[in-house]
DNA sequence: CATCAGGGCCCTG
DNA sequence: CAGGGCCCTGAT
């Protein structure tokens, strides 16, 4: 018996000018990440729900644009009224999480005469490292991605968002939406047990208080640097070494959030950058940063997302066995 | 059937 | 600082 998606009706529609260059596909969609209910991707277009406060909001993005010339129109679809105020809170919000206001010209620049990055960067120039969705969103992403294969992961997202979430319908599509910190603050340790989180259910509790509580502010974590960030990360329960990386990069755009290598990732990186099964995690950090400085994290990601294109259009043998469905 | 590692992290000794 | 435990699943 679930309850019919609620109708967002009332539309605003907004343009945005991100720097060029912009890479609308390469920044809105990436196809290293597994497939979740809150947003959906097509050529050029792209959907997804968002929470501000109480409201839940439903967002499309179009390319009107070409790299060189970028122009992207934002659709903001709500059940509301959406003032002047909270319509400009929404668009600058959304340009950060996309990184839409970013010159990367200096990053460029260092990398034209890498053999490597050069043909990727070719390909995706003007892509961005992206996030749609709140830190405390991603904090949840991070969490079921722990200690779980992809298949598992999506299916405790799914599990959440069933339990705690809403379906909205907007622009013929129906997606669901995250919920609030207090929802999951209320829920007891046992009920999310329920829904197949194990362990990670304290990982919640302990996070949703802690964004409730209003001990964490997204948008004043955002001023600090990177080393004060992440010492504020790692105090949240949940966060470990793995985490962190992901969230400075994705979350707050830390181009050379690069210090830790997973077991799989190490075994991808070998191969893209060594043409090796296996090369010594250290050695691959210390190569990176020497080429890549402050923009290693960036530059791994664009030879990381490349290699995920790629693969939806051709089968790549050695990904199979290192992507564990 | 049983066992085990998986796209970590916490906690203990 | 090393290593066991944690939840659930699917692979073996």
């Amino acid at each position: 018996m679930l309850p019919k998606p609620r109708r967002l009706t009332i539309q605003y529609d907004l343009i945005l000018s991100p720097v060029a260059p912009f890479h609308f596909d390469g920044t809105v969609y990436k196809p290293s990440h597994f497939p979740s209910g809150d947003c959906m991707y097509e050529d050029g277009q792209y959907w997804q729900t968002m929470r501000f406060d109480d409201r839940v909001l439903g967002i499309r993005l179009l390319n009107m644009g070409s790299v060189d010339r970028p122009k992207v129109a934002l659709s903001i679809f709500s059940s509301k009224q959406i003032s002047e105020a909270l319509l400009f809170h929404i668009k600058s919000e959304i340009e950060y999480r996309f990184d839409m206001n970013i010159d990367l010209k200096e990053f460029y620049d260092t990398c034209k005469r890498d053999s490597v990055l050069k043909p990727v960067i070719k390909r995706w120039k003007g892509m961005r490292v992206s996030n749609g969705r709140s830190l405390y969103e991603f904090l949840v992403i991070a969490t079921v991605l722990q200690n779980a294969t992809v298949r598992r992961s999506a299916q405790m997202l799914e599990n959440l968002f069933e339990h705690y979430g809403a379906k909205v319908n907007y622009d013929g599509k129906t997606l669901s939406s995250f919920w609030l910190p207090k929802s999951i603050d209320q829920a007891s340790e046992n009920e999310l047990r329920n829904l197949k989180l194990g362990y990670r259910a304290k990982i919640f509790k302990h996070q949703s208080y802690a964004f409730m509580s209003g001990k964490l502010d997204e948008s004043q974590l955002r001023l600090l640097n990177t080393d004060a960030l992440k010492s504020r990360l790692l105090e949240l329960y949940g966060v470990g070494p793995a985490s962190v990386w992901y969230v400075l990069f994705e979350v707050f755009k830390r181009y050379n959030a690069f210090e830790y290598i997973s077991p799989w990732e190490q075994k991808i990186y070998s191969h893209i950058l060594y043409n090796r099964d296996m090369v010594e995690a250290k050695v691959i950090l210390d190569d990176v940063n020497s080429k890549w400085g402050k923009w290693k994290m960036l530059a791994i990601h664009y030879l990381f997302e490349d290699l995920f294109w790629q693969r939806k259009k051709q089968h790549i043998p050695w990904l199979d066995g290192l992507i564990r469905l």
